[in-house]
DNA sequence: CATTTCCTCCGAAACGTTTTGGATAACTTA
DNA sequence: TAAGTTATCCAAAACGTTTCGGAGGAAATG
């Protein structure tokens, strides 16, 4: 593999004016650097990043940590579009991207500061981990610049980008009070997830604007799974009869509620409206499509790559940022 | 951060014993390994991958190099898939997976190779890269270590893993005609991704083992794409009213000639039948639900990665991998 | 006792960069 | 003409590891 030392020979000049000529230096006359340049690309020269991250003590590349790449989370592919995010960002401004996934079934034995030591990474997204996760604590405590996603917590070193999701659910179970729906229950995730402290917030916030009654037995968790899910709303729908319209935390968990629906013979929408949250691939593809929070999880990605950066190249004061989310009217919900 | 040096002061030894030490060299007695581990873990010491690759001449990572991170292909969730197995096999035999995207929109400047020899990742694994695709062949003809997804090239340095798609096709079809279909359209991809070679091949092979004649008509391109193969398929349907099966070559098409018999008010299955290619995910949730041949792409992501690295440690001699397929019979083909 | 072997350790070089602190020569200015 | 500027270059140190070639002493062997 052809060095700086390698081209430095060829030219006639040392390493250091080399390195200056390719890095931009002013120091350098146009005629060296051409002739520098020239070589190097005639000998087909790649700087050696790891040296140079060595030296710089910058690798110039941001690690995503990511949980559940496994298993059922084939399903929402949130992973992939989080992904597609940072990586547009991380091309864009010349980054390089490192994939660490937290095998959560085989306890993953490093943390999440150790690796992103190890790797030297210059910072880290963190998406899909839970809030109780203890590597979570430990990489937060850190000196590792990181942004979360759905994670509301910044400090000095980190920052984070989430949707407003008590605003998305509110906004949700508003639309269904305007069909004229009274009797509207929850489908939760379960507690140790942000997003579903905050949207059960709105679903409350929603219910007492409009003078109806929170009642705790229509409130369930359906731990974000839709296996889960299905039998938690057969259950509900047999002890409540009257509920005529589920607000779920999760698209996933609405296709779950709709199984539990056609199981018991309940027809969509006529009998029950579901409203979905996240707006995931398969909502437009169910049948009937599915009524749902869309919030644009692209962009999520996206902005927590670019407020990574600039967080790293001190670009930024602010280290959060909240995105919108609206509703899209598909076929599950109608009017009662 | 806390380096071999400052261990080595605290433990009164050299650089030298604590590197052997924390490698498991069997020359440093176990008294002094001991305590210099326990001066590592006090310390919270991680070991600097780049010094350690930048000796080494290796650094323990491998590069996925996949196309269309950034676009449609969200429907599809094969990329996910991919890195999913590549990602559990990484993490098994401890190694780090770097993501290069290749964005198709703006052309990448750096070739494949470029990116490879720059991150000094060992070896790269390939994803939906076309076969006429510039940048395929520089990577190919270096020297660096790489698994084709799909691509059946195998050199000194280069192997793949691919499923039979020749053989899985031929299956299909035969499915079809074994329901009694003899009138058997095909919308095929194009001709410069190997899999539509493949399954054309498979295609007609099963049509003339039947004594079915091919009709040059009824094969079009519907460019993997659902709108396209939506607006080939009404086409097709329109001028050939006699077409009772389709074989599509992707799932995505097939939902595309779904759409389209919708368009022109023909019933599936009764009236046609549609078999897709790829099993996404999608396939089992549209209505009526697609009968496609099912590849399990987590497992070429798992082999591919699994094959790079036993190159890579010189375990193997076989460069080829070849997985099979089976029919997964869902909703949208029937008996004719 | 002299020699060999084994165990444990270490100094120094090497990997490929960037950067610091000049050095040299050619111009400018006073 | 002397002093200051500017343009262009370079030697050497540094980054944190691994590894090569030995060194010293204790134990085993003859």
């Amino acid at each position: 593999m052809v060095t700086i030392k390698d081209i430095a020979k060829a030219a006639g000049v040392s390493v250091t004016t080399v390195s200056r000529a390719l890095n931009g230096y002013s120091d350098v006359n146009e005629k060296t650097r051409k002739k520098i340049s020239d070589i190097a690309r005639e000998l087909n020269y790649s700087p050696n990043t790891l040296a140079r991250g060595l030296v710089m003590k910058r690798s110039k590349s941001i690690g995503i940590i990511v949980s559940g790449l496994t298993e059922a989370s084939r399903k929402d592919n949130f992973t992939l579009e989080v992904l597609s995010g940072v990586n547009d960002v991380i091309s864009e401004r010349d980054y390089d991207l490192v994939l660490f996934s937290t095998t959560t079934t085989k306890q993953r034995e490093k943390t999440y500061s150790q690796l992103c030591r190890e790797r030297r990474v210059d910072g880290a997204i963190l998406h899909g981990i839970k809030m109780d996760d203890p590597y979570l604590k430990e990489v937060i405590d850190s000196d590792i610049p990181c942004v979360l996603i759905d994670i509301p917590i910044e400090t000095e070193t980190v920052g984070y980008v989430s949707t407003d999701n008590a605003l998305g659910a509110k906004k949700a179970v508003q639309f269904l009070i305007d069909q004229g729906h009274t009797n509207i229950a929850m489908m939760n995730g379960h507690d140790r997830a942000y997003v579903s402290i905050k949207r059960l917030e709105g679903y409350a916030e929603a219910l007492s604007e409009a003078g109806l009654p929170l009642k705790k037995d229509w409130i369930v968790d359906g731990g974000f799974s839709e296996e889960k899910a299905q039998e938690e709303a057969v259950k509900l729908l047999t002890q409540h009869p009257d509920i005529s319209a589920i607000f779920c935390a999760s698209d996933l968990m609405a296709l779950g509620v709709m199984k539990a629906a056609k199981e018991l013979d309940i027809d969509i929408p006529t009998e029950l409206s579901v409203m979905g949250y996240d707006d995931i691939l398969l909502a437009s593809y169910t049948h009937p499509a599915l009524t749902t929070v869309a919030q644009n999880i692209y962009q999520l990605g996206y902005q927590s790559a670019n407020l990574l950066i600039d967080m790293l190249e001190e670009k930024t004061q602010s280290r959060a940022c909240i995105l919108d989310t609206e509703i899209a009217i598909r076929e599950t919900t109608g009017k009662k």
